[in-house]
DNA sequence: ACCTATTGATAATG
DNA sequence: TCATTATCAATAGGT
């Protein structure tokens, strides 16, 4: 729905996934909140956009508690205390943690290529995937960043050639003007050569820009 | 959408509204599906229906993660509060520990290609640089276990190779001696049937061996 | 943030 | 549950 079809990938545009992030979430809290209501069910919904921010919402009862029946219907023997704020279990919550920092720093040492060793072959054939993967989004990003980097340069470069046109123009009247007064138009050239107008003004027509610029992207 | 516009009250028929749950839950689905893809972002979807049974989706990362992530958010937060007295300690160091979860898992999702968006090119560029070296160590590491595999693979099949070239030999020095005395040699006919060899002995050659050796690969 | 052409979701029905 | 289809809702792209 909305203009065109969009295809099932990631989308490039900074902006506009921004923009697209936004709509859908609220598009699908307003959906979970139909089913909730129209369907009697509880729903719990979780999302963290990729800078890392939360947004969640849950039907009528809190989020909590939803989220203690999925553990209890899930790991229905593991107790997994998610948040038991009794005292005392800070030290356990300690274990799990460095537990868990230990596991993903091994997984890190596996994606920089190190202590491969102890992997299967199963294992580091999908290790290989994924980075195959990861790198194509990182070149992909980092394309992306040149380019844009690239077009907002050459704008500033039309900008600041038409500005320098501009200068161009009125050196030309002045020295018009003072050639006829005959004064000083020496130091006012002296002024244009110092700037970062590069190509003889005869050839800064736009249609010299254009290719130009076109050809960053 | 559909004929005619529903409000926003609990589905009276049993029926229909069991019907209505199906189809929005994987509506519901469908959508938390396509904001993780279009927008790189982290979903975590939980439904019960009003019988209490469990629906859930996540987006790649597995649910457990999600939850996890989200419970150190919350919990983060809930930090500010109450912390006192030999609690403290505790308390303060998980909070170190739950940032240093997070800044790991942070870089593990770069390392998976997403999440990039708050990267300067340098990082970019760097990360780049790192998976290249990474997958490449990873498919050096993968290639010298299969070589090893394979070659592992080619002993063995030496070996059946030799004991099948006796086995038949034996046969036929039995099969000599018996036919010299007419004895009882269907039963020995058996016990060959009964053993891998299922390929007549004449079409055992190496050459032969080898591609079947290959293709459990 | 608002607008609208379009596509997508789905209620009703078989 | 599955398929079809008439309708309305969500939203992509633009301002």
């Amino acid at each position: 729905m909305g203009r065109g079809r969009v295809e099932l990938k990631q989308i490039e545009n900074k902006t506009s996934r921004q923009v697209t992030f936004s709509k859908r979430r609220s598009g699908l809290r307003k959906k979970a909140h139909e089913i909730s209501v129209l369907c009697d069910a509880q729903v719990a919904l979780i999302v963290f956009n990729n800078k890392g921010k939360l947004f969640e919402f849950s039907s009528e009862n809190s989020m909590k508690i939803i989220l203690e029946r999925y553990e209890r219907q899930t790991h229905a023997a593991q107790l997994d205390g998610a948040d038991n704020e009794s005292q005392g279990n800070w030290s356990l919550e300690c274990f799990k943690l460095s537990n868990k920092v230990e596991v993903l720093e091994r997984n890190l040492r596996n994606y920089v290529g190190h202590d491969l060793d102890p992997l299967s072959l199963r294992e580091l054939q999908s290790l290989e995937q994924q980075l195959d993967i990861a790198i194509k989004r990182v070149r992909n990003k980092k394309n992306q960043l040149m380019n844009e980097s690239i077009s907002e340069l050459h704008k500033k470069a039309r900008l600041l050639q038409e500005e320098n046109n501009n200068l161009v123009k009125k050196i030309k009247e002045k020295e018009k003007t003072h050639t006829e007064s005959q004064h000083c138009w020496p130091e006012i050239l002296g002024q244009n050569s110092s700037s970062f107008n590069l190509c003889p003004p005869n050839l800064q027509s736009q249609e010299r820009m254009v290719p130009s610029l076109t050809l960053g992207l």
